[in-house]
RNA sequence: UCCUCGGUAGCUCAAUCGGCAGAGCGGGUGGCUGUUAACCACUAGGUUCGGGGUUCGAAUCCCUGCCGGGGAGCCA
């Protein structure tokens, strides 16, 4: 039965005596009067035992504590403008659980190769905490927002037979007697269940083999991806934009303390509000090439210093729409004015964080879409039942993939994705 | 996969021209009645990533392998 408080709660105890079931953060000792530093997962408090009697028996008890040993402590919630975050307990009764080993991860700077080694212990520490609680606040916002617009969730599968955007970047796994691949993307799944109920999406892990080594990859990630039956593009743009700004709205609504915890500088985030400025794929061209820094040939996509030229010209996400049709993937409408552009749009965050949202109106005629899948070099055969989907009461229809990393990675001002999910999948990094 | 930087105590890093391998943190012991990554004193702690080579002498120079950081491409 539960008996005990949190930490984030401790306001509303003061001159109360309470427990709280914590772990040692640090401890700091001066003579008569000792600091326990309690962390409960929900925030930090200082504790404090004194006592006139050196022999007095919760000083043995101190003693013994090292870093991270887990204990049940008893006190009184004093308000002291002393302490960190202005309340204290006194205590009056500690109950060790388990006396820690020495601990690996010390007060001091570590490196990022060490900090990995050791994830599992090093999400302990208060700002691998702070991101943790706003990466399940922006999953929340983000669900709150679709279901609040009548977006049903319909979960993918996670093996599958075939590739959505061609067979390089899969993993490769054993089905019984057959290969499947783990799934890069829901959203050709999604393009079936919106055919069943209209609005929907998915929401889950994805993986790519790619040998990517950069802050802005992982090898599994999260994607949100909206499927939006009779919606065309401009209705996925709106709905990216909304989404995005909702999101970065909830994160500040709730997660201050943590963002302040992280330092993340807000004013960049308080400007994030309707409309974003929109380009196409030719006027972000022409700023590239006004900028001089760019070596890119017209007609190809563009790169991550690019999107990065292109974002510091804007203090909000960036659209970017209807890049070359030959180098977007087969499923996306062509535009009726100039068939050689697509109807897609990539969203850039700000701050050089690179491309959160990509997404299209997808190709809804039969014959188009089974040229497009010989062009490509696709097999008719796995795609057949996503054919299907164009015999059986083809409508337009479009959605996006939000990256939830790079999202959380933004709004949390981070150096590195890796730090944005728990225990990041990257190039040669598949343990702890 | 390519470019680039690195690997020295549990951790973060020093070590001048190739000449005794050292400091802070962490650990241990002791001290201190309000600490804020507390402080002060003492103390233990080393296959200098592995293999080969040059040299009177290698952490240091050369070759090679392994591991890691940063960047590129690809993408969300």
């Amino acid at each position: 039965m539960k008996n005990w408080i949190y930490i984030e709660d401790i306001s509303q105890y003061v001159e109360q005596e309470v427990i709280i079931k914590g772990w040692v953060y640090n401890k700091r000792d001066s003579g008569r009067v000792k600091f326990i530093i309690l962390r409960d997962g929900t925030g930090i408090l200082q504790a404090m035992i004194w006592s006139k009697d050196p022999d007095f028996h919760l000083f043995k008890i101190f003693n013994e504590l090292t870093q991270e040993s887990s204990l049940v402590v008893k006190g009184k919630v004093k308000k002291d403008d002393r302490a960190p975050g202005g309340f204290e307990l006194e205590i009056s009764d500690i109950n060790t659980v388990q006396i820690a080993e020495e601990y690996p991860i010390s007060k001091k700077d570590h490196g990022v190769a060490f900090l990995m080694e050791n994830r599992h212990l090093w999400l302990r520490s208060t700002k691998q905490v702070a991101i943790l609680r706003i990466r399940a606040a922006i999953i929340k916002a983000i669900r709150d927002f679709m279901d609040g617009q009548g977006f049903i969730l319909t979960d993918p599968p996670i093996l599958t037979a075939n590739a959505a955007e061609g067979t390089t970047t899969l993993f490769e796994t054993s089905y019984f007697d057959e290969k499947a691949y783990l799934s890069q993307s829901g959203q050709l799944y999604a393009e079936a269940t919106a055919l069943a109920l209209g609005k929907v999406y998915t929401f889950g892990p994805t993986f790519r083999a790619e040998k990517s080594k950069t802050r802005r990859h992982l090898i599994e990630f999260w994607m949100m991806e909206p499927e939006w039956a009779y919606a065309e593009l401009d209705d996925a743009i709106q709905l990216a934009q909304d989404l995005l700004v909702y999101v970065v709205e909830k994160t500040l609504e709730t997660r201050m303390p943590e963002l302040e915890i992280l330092e993340r500088d807000i004013k960049p985030l308080n400007k994030i509000k309707s409309p974003f400025p929109r380009i196409t794929y030719d006027e972000a061209f022409n700023i590239l090439k006004k900028s001089g820094k760019s070596q890119t040939p017209y007609g190809e996509d563009l790169g991550a210093t690019d999107e990065t030229i292109i974002s510091e010209q804007f203090e909000k996400p960036v659209v970017i729409t209807h890049y070359p049709a030959s180098i977007k993937s087969f499923y996306m409408q062509p535009d009726k004015e100039d068939p050689e552009k697509a109807l897609c749009m990539d969203i850039i965050a700000p701050e050089g964080y690179g491309e959160l949202v990509g997404g299209s109106q997808r190709v809804h005629d039969y014959e188009l879409l089974m040229r497009r899948i010989e062009t490509h070099k696709l097999s008719p055969e796995v795609f057949k039942w996503y054919l299907d989907l164009r015999r059986f009461g083809s409508v337009p229809h479009s959605g996006f993939g939000l990256g939830l990393e790079r999202t959380v990675a933004w709004i949390c001002h981070l150096t590195h994705i890796r730090e944005s999910i728990p225990f990041p999948r990257m190039l040669y990094n598949l343990y702890p």
